[in-house]
This record gives C-alpha cells, sequence and structure tokens, in this order.
DNA sequence: AGCTTTATCAACAATGATGTCAATAGTAGT
DNA sequence: ACTACTATTGACATCATTGTTGATAAAGCT
C-alpha cells in the first residue's frame, strides 16, 4: 500500500493491433478446443496471449466482442479450407471426385471445425453476429460444387436431386464424423486414424456406383412408413 | 435486520423429491434448447421449475450436478429412442430397412439430440460424467444393429466393412443433418420439413443399391490421390 | 394430537468475471 | 530532443452467480 509513483520498472511488450488481436485469437482458439466454452473467460484468454485482460477488453471492447471476433475467425477458416477443397481440381474428372471427397471429409471433420459447428449450435439461435457475407460466399461456394459435380466430363448432367443428396449426403456424414468421433471410437466403429480417408473413399464409391446405374425416380413419396417402391428402377444392371 | 419472526404466510408447494427433479430436467432441457448453454443458470432454471435456486440446490447438490443429471437425462431419452428404432422391426427383411433409416435420421437428427451432441462436443473431453453405463449400451444396441443389417433373411450376408462403413454412413449423417440443419436451410439444401424423410429415404436406396452389386473390396489404399480401384478383388473373407 | 423428517425459501456470504480508469511506457513523426 | 498517439497495465468498481444457513411448512408416522 502507499504507492503514490514507484516508477514502474516493467517492460512492456507493445505489438501492433494486428499482431495484439491475432494471438487473443490464437489463443482463444486453442482454450476452445482444449477447455470447451468455459475456458473462453477473457482472463484466461489474455493470461495466454500475454497481456493483461484489460488490454484485451480494448482491442476487442468486451468479451461478446472477443467471441464474435473468434467466431467469424474460425468461420473464415473454415470457408477457406473449404474453398481450397473445391478449386484444388479444376475439371473434376470422374475418378477425381473421390479425391475431393477425401479431402472434403478431412477438412470438414476437423476438431476445429467440428468446434465451431458445436458452438454455433449450442448457442443461442440468434447469436447476434451477422452471418450474411458468410452465408453469401458459401452459397455461391454450394452453388460451384454442385454444378461441378453435376455435369462432368462427357457425360449427361445428373439428376438435380441426385446430386443435391448426394452433396447433402458428404456434408452431413463430413459434420457428424467430426462430432461424433470420438464416441465412434469408443464404440469400435472407425478407430483408426486411417479409417476415415478409408470411410470417405468408400462414400465416394458407393455414389459413384449409383452415378452408373440410370437415373432414378429419386425418393418420391417417401412419407410414408412403408417407402413403396422396393423396385424403383426397373433394370438392375 | 432484526427479523425474528414474522410468522411466514407463504403457501409452499411441496413435490416428492422425483418430482422436483424432473420438474427442474424438463426446465432446464427447455432452456437449454431456447437459450443455449447460457440458459442453464440455476436461478433462471429453478424459476422455469417454479423454486428457488436454494432447492434446486438441495435436490442436485450443486449446479455441476444439475448439468450432469441433465446430461444423463438426454442421453437415456436418446438412447431409448434408439432403440425404439431398432426394436421396431424385428425380422428386418429386405425393404424394411428404408423405413428404420427414415426414423433412424428423424431420431438422430432431432433437435434434443443435436444440442446433446453439441454440447458434448463443445464441453472439455473429460466433462468427469461417467458413460460407462451408457457406452456397453450403446455398444450392445450397436452390435444389434450391425449384425441385424448384416445379414438378412435367405441372402448371404453382407461384408463386415460394407456394414460398418453403411451404418457409420447413417450415423454420422443423421447428427450432422442435426447440426446443420439451420445452415442448409439458409443454403437453400433440404429447406421443406419433408426433405429430411426424403433424404433419408434416398440414403437407403442408395446402400440397397450398393449391396446388390458385388461385394467390393472396400477401400482399401485411399490414401492415394486416386483411389485406383475401379475393379476390386474378392480376397478378404 | 404430537413427533420426525425434509422440502422449501428468504437472506446472507463468497467467489469470480467483466468492465472502467488513470497512469505508464513504447513507437513514430517532427 | 520533443511531442503525439496509443498499447499496456494494476487497481478498483460493479455485477452476477453460486453456495450456505437458519427458519418455516408440508407430509408421514406412532
Amino acid at each position: 500500500m502507499s504507492k503514490p509513483a514507484v516508477t514502474g520498472r516493467t517492460k512492456r511488450l507493445r505489438r501492433s493491433p494486428a499482431e495484439a488481436r491475432a494471438a487473443v485469437l490464437d489463443a482463444a482458439r486453442a482454450r476452445l478446443l482444449a477447455h470447451g466454452l468455459e475456458g473462453l473467460k477473457i482472463t484466461a484468454v489474455a493470461r495466454d496471449a500475454g497481456m493483461s485482460h484489460a488490454t484485451l477488453i480494448h482491442h476487442f471492447g468486451s468479451s461478446l466482442g472477443m467471441r464474435d471476433a473468434l467466431i467469424e475467425s474460425m468461420t473464415a477458416e473454415l470457408l477457406a479450407e473449404f474453398v481450397a477443397v473445391l478449386d484444388d481440381e479444376a475439371p473434376m474428372p470422374s475418378e477425381r471426385l473421390a479425391a475431393m471427397l477425401v479431402k472434403l471429409f478431412a477438412t470438414l471433420s476437423d476438431d476445429r471445425h467440428a468446434q465451431l459447428f458445436a458452438w454455433l449450435t449450442v448457442e443461442p439461435p440468434q447469436p447476434g453476429i451477422d452471418t450474411g457475407d458468410y452465408d453469401r460466399t458459401t452459397r455461391d461456394l454450394l452453388a460451384l460444387l454442385l454444378d461441378r459435380v453435376r455435369r462432368r466430363d462427357g457425360a449427361p448432367p445428373l439428376d438435380a436431386d441426385i446430386t443435391r443428396f448426394g452433396v447433402v449426403l458428404a456434408v452431413t456424414s463430413a459434420v457428424g464424423l467430426g462430432m461424433a468421433r470420438p464416441w465412434l471410437s469408443r464404440m469400435g466403429l472407425l478407430g483408426e486414424p486411417g479409417d476415415i480417408p478409408r470411410f470417405a473413399a468408400w462414400v465416394s464409391e458407393l455414389l459413384e456406383s449409383r452415378r452408373q446405374l440410370a437415373t432414378p425416380s429419386s425418393a418420391r413419396n417417401a412419407s410414408r412408413s412403408s417407402i413403396g417402391n422396393e423396385q424403383l428402377k426397373p433394370e438392375q444392371r
């Protein structure tokens, strides 16, 4: 007590605002993965980032500001990786879809993205953050993906519902895999690390085999308890 | 201060411990769906349940005790619905798999279960709760499901990897659908409510068509960029 | 009726997290 | 060097949440 001015002899590390924000977001992301949402207390995050919590508030305005920035950062990262998956093989020849699916699974089922999905799901429906920009970008990307899958080299374009459902299947399975991986591992399914690319390749084979059959009627009246169309296509090879 | 005794004139509602706990868990589940994890503050939950937060603590020991009980309750409910899906069609004839898949999707992609999955994912890896019992039960159920899918009436039993991957595909897709449904809806894929059973039926068709082809070798060397095996060899037995 | 048990609650205490503020110390520009 | 700007921080203030306590009231039992 009684410290009017002792001429603080502290060595301060002065970062640029961009660096400081990046350090905070890195620490926050790491803490989110390691300790869940409870790990995002600004005091702890600031300590991990090497600054006081007051400085963190100075850069992000508030605790919620930091969370919103983290969501935005993680969303941007997810989107960037998604773009990388799509842009990898521009012409999209026949068997390249398998490679793309393997990458898509590896990307979407990543722990960071799984945490982001889970976070957004657990958060109240209106978190106050504006995802309009990302929605627009993602919609364009999805349209690109759909069109790319739909018509390949030479072959006649696929049925619209088929491609739509196929893309939904791949995306939902990859996302769900990220969520359920520890559980599936405990259950004995999909234990080893190599299982995921194998699974992705298998899914690709499955979709590919479907594509080579005659375009079916898809599922028209599926709301009945019995699907009804045991034989939906008159061929069977 | 100095209120020795004013003879409180309050009308107290006295419930049995089981009723009180059930009321709390109901309120907590509703608040979790409506407001996310922030909605689980014991004061608000107790108010919704019609009691003081002190009473809530009296029944659950602590705030974390309530959360653990909620996780256990929701897990039990999920498991019960899962069992209901499996037990519905005992003999599992050929086309009944489609109906079962529709139910499986409807069940696993339900909002409550999606919230549970997301919660458990966002929570630190070791939440201190013991899921050993549920793990054992679920493992048995999964074994039952796998065996049931693997060998049907008459037909030769399916390849083990095929059934395993098929089950993984269905489960992960259903779980991921629960997580990504609002997102998919915003994206224009899977908008209408009837889309989900249609999608489930389509997945069932897809798996069924695969089953009727010659059993492939699944994906062996999938780590290469090109999957490579257009023609698979039937060794693996 | 009395007695015992315990579910209930208002009030208090304890803890912790968020946000504010004034002062300090780097950095750049003059 | 001096100045302006601002990133940084310790200390404080504020608030919310959790947990405790003693008393009270509802129910069951003899």
